[in-house]
DNA sequence: GCCGTTTTCGGCCCGACTGTTTTCAGTCG
């Protein structure tokens, strides 16, 4: 874990027990923000304790804040938080995680019933007990038997690559239904990130009810007042249990189909069979919000506050119906648009962002990170960019795909260069390369160049660097190849000194042209090493070697924090699938997005060079 | 606890849905 999610989860822990105590809840949110703040600041949180004034320049740190995180780095651990955890029974946390269960009712629990944990819960549950608690009558507590029971889930947050896939197949339900105009996916999904807690799909529908009125009764949904396309999702066959279902909006829980063959079976060995389901939040939109609701739930909540604050400041209101006119002296009154107030801008997100004096900002950049303040939209690498492939294997040692059905492959998704990196020889788990086989496939890629013409096809290696930082061939064998691709396989727990030592080795080597997954890292799995990130940077920028974003969703190494700061540093950057089989192809769009949340521009990626200037490059090193 | 050209106090985004309620609290995003 690296010194910015460690710092992190003791504040994010803060915040939840701050909550249990019933502590104020802006100071309770104020915590939580930092915790945000921290993890996602680009810089190693840890290089900054010498300098109180850049910590407090974070947006969300504080004074105090400031304070409590040189403690952390310092001491290891926050005195305050030792204090709070002492005050609040720990088996109360993990009741958080309760779909449906929020600090409120768990205090409540505690408070009222001497509930301390899971196992208390479950005993007031079955004694019957719970029904006399405030606010707990059967229809609670029958949901909240359902929530126990998906409990193990319910907290995980799922890869991009399996939500995507699901997100796509309901929008494509959607779009078949009768009387949807649009359908689109939003959330963290939309922004890119490497996992998603949940998926948000708005559909505009021509008949979207009106947004309700103060004097209106409240009806609460029956069969009857729920919305035919939201009846028809809860009653799509994947559905494994209704959280809500009224006239606007619709929340499920959805069992995921798993098509990767390198995925299933392999359910993290706890023995549970149990389908996993992710939560899903569909909202019916009006054609004439469609603007203002994309942007609201696409956020990030931290996004949207800051152009909520930027609204304010211009006498206006923004919310998930539009941007009104919202004059102080009628900021106690009710919602603008249930005032039949009219909008200044809601049907299109740029439409809204012009309003704002806000270029319009791509989605996977909306973090609140500087992103409202552009003169203009940045402009950012795109999928269709990318035109080389320079990490990929063949039969010869993990892949899939033969040598020539690789190359044609690539040739057909339109590539103008495709790199053979096998794995090296110490790799014997993945089949790698003796010497002589290398020798070999050299020879055999250069007849290769012979018979296929309209792509160019590199010979190269994924070279294994060894635990010292040494290279797994020597540098005769590299100065024969065309590309080295130098990745750490083995000891990823090394400790951040001794692999940022071991990297900056091979960065260092003048025969390397790319650092493969750099930190070793699997999304939601193995946390992998944690280098001092500004040191490779500053050393690959140097050296002139591209740093990859491998776009394997369940890499993604390096990650979108890493990536932001090599954009600023101006460093070079590779975007590589990794293949391994034809489909891994498909994982750009992932690598692609990545890319785009740390801020990657075009020419800071050697993938989307013009087939001439990469080779120029590549046989700078040679 | 953070923040500030409305600044050192008094705000802090805002709406949908649910369940248990006789008008609202809690959760979620």
């Amino acid at each position: 874990m690296s010194s910015n999610e460690a710092v992190a989860a003791c504040f994010e822990e803060m915040a939840r027990l701050l909550d249990l105590l019933g502590a104020d809840s802006f100071r309770v949110s104020a915590h939580a923000r930092a915790a945000r703040a921290i993890a996602d600041h680009p810089a190693d949180i840890a290089t900054l304790v010498a300098d109180r004034a850049a910590l407090t320049k974070i947006d969300g740190v504080g004074s105090k804040t400031a304070d409590k995180i040189i403690e952390c780095i310092n001491t290891g651990t926050i005195a305050e938080l030792k204090e709070l955890r002492a005050q609040v029974p720990p088996g109360l946390l993990e009741l958080l995680h309760i779909p449906g269960l929020g600090p409120k009712t768990v205090r409540m629990f505690w408070k009222d019933a001497g509930v301390i944990d899971k196992a208390g819960l479950k005993r007031i549950i079955d004694d019957g007990t719970i029904l006399n608690l405030p606010r707990m009558g059967a229809k609670s507590v029958e949901k909240l038997k359902a929530s126990l029971a998906f409990e193990n889930e319910a907290g995980k947050r799922l890869n991009i690559g399996l939500a995507m896939p699901l997100a796509e197949r309901l929008v494509e339900r959607f779009k078949a239904m009768a009387g949807v105009i649009g359908v689109q996916f939003a959330g963290s999904l939309r922004r890119g990130k490497d996992t998603v807690g949940d998926l948000d799909i708005l559909v505009a529908v021509a008949d979207a009810p009106a947004a309700p009125t103060p004097g209106a009764s409240k009806a609460k949904s029956t069969d009857d007042n729920v919305h035919p396309v939201l009846a028809a999702f809860v009653a799509m066959p994947d559905i494994k249990q209704v959280l809500a279902a009224g006239e606007r909006k619709a929340s499920a829980r959805v069992a995921l189909n798993f098509t990767s063959t390198r995925w299933k079976g392999d359910d993290d060995g706890d023995g549970s069979d149990k389908t996993p389901t992710i939560q899903v939040d569909v909202r019916l939109i009006a054609a004439d919000a469609w603007g203002a609701a994309l942007m609201y739930f696409t956020g990030s909540k931290d996004h949207n506050v800051v152009l909520r604050g930027l609204a304010r400041d211009k006498g206006l209101t923004l919310n998930e119906y539009g941007l009104f006119p919202d004059p102080e002296a009628e900021r106690d009154q009710a919602p603008p648009q249930s005032r039949g107030v009219k909008a200044i801008a809601s049907r299109s997100e740029e439409e809204i962002f012009k309003a704002l004096g806000v270029a319009w900002v791509p989605p996977e950049i909306r973090e609140a990170h500087g992103e409202t303040s552009l003169p203009q939209t940045p402009s950012l690498i795109t999928l269709a960019d990318v035109k080389a492939e320079l990490h990929a294997h063949t039969t010869a040692s993990d892949g899939r795909l033969s040598l020539r059905e690789l190359v044609l492959e690539a040739k057909s998704r339109g590539f103008h260069t495709i790199t053979v990196t096998d794995h090296s020889k110490s790799s014997a788990v993945a089949n790698g390369l003796s010497v002589e086989r290398l020798l070999a496939q050299i020879d055999e890629i250069h007849r290769l160049r012979g018979e296929i013409d309209g792509i160019t096809i590199l010979a190269g290696s994924e070279v294994d660097i060894l635990a010292d930082g040494v290279l797994d061939y020597d540098d005769d064998i590299l100065a024969r190849l065309d590309v080295v691709v130098a990745s750490p396989h083995v000891a990823l727990s090394q400790d951040p000194a001794t692999s940022t030592k071991r990297l900056l080795k091979a960065i260092r080597h003048p025969m390397v042209h790319v650092i493969g997954h750099p930190t070793g890292r699997l999304v939601n799995r193995r946390a992998g090493m944690s280098p001092a990130m500004n040191e490779l940077i500053a050393a690959a920028k140097e050296h002139r070697v591209a740093l990859e974003i491998n776009a394997h969703w369940m890499r993604l190494d390096l990650r979108d924090t890493h990536v932001r700061q090599a954009t600023e540093a101006d460093c070079m950057m590779a975007i590589d699938c990794d293949v391994h089989e034809r489909d891994d192809f498909n994982n750009l769009r992932y690598g692609v997005l990545t890319a785009r949340r740390g801020w990657l521009r075009k020419e800071q990626c050697v993938n989307t060079w013009p087939a001439a200037d990469l080779q120029a490059w590549l046989k700078s090193k040679r």
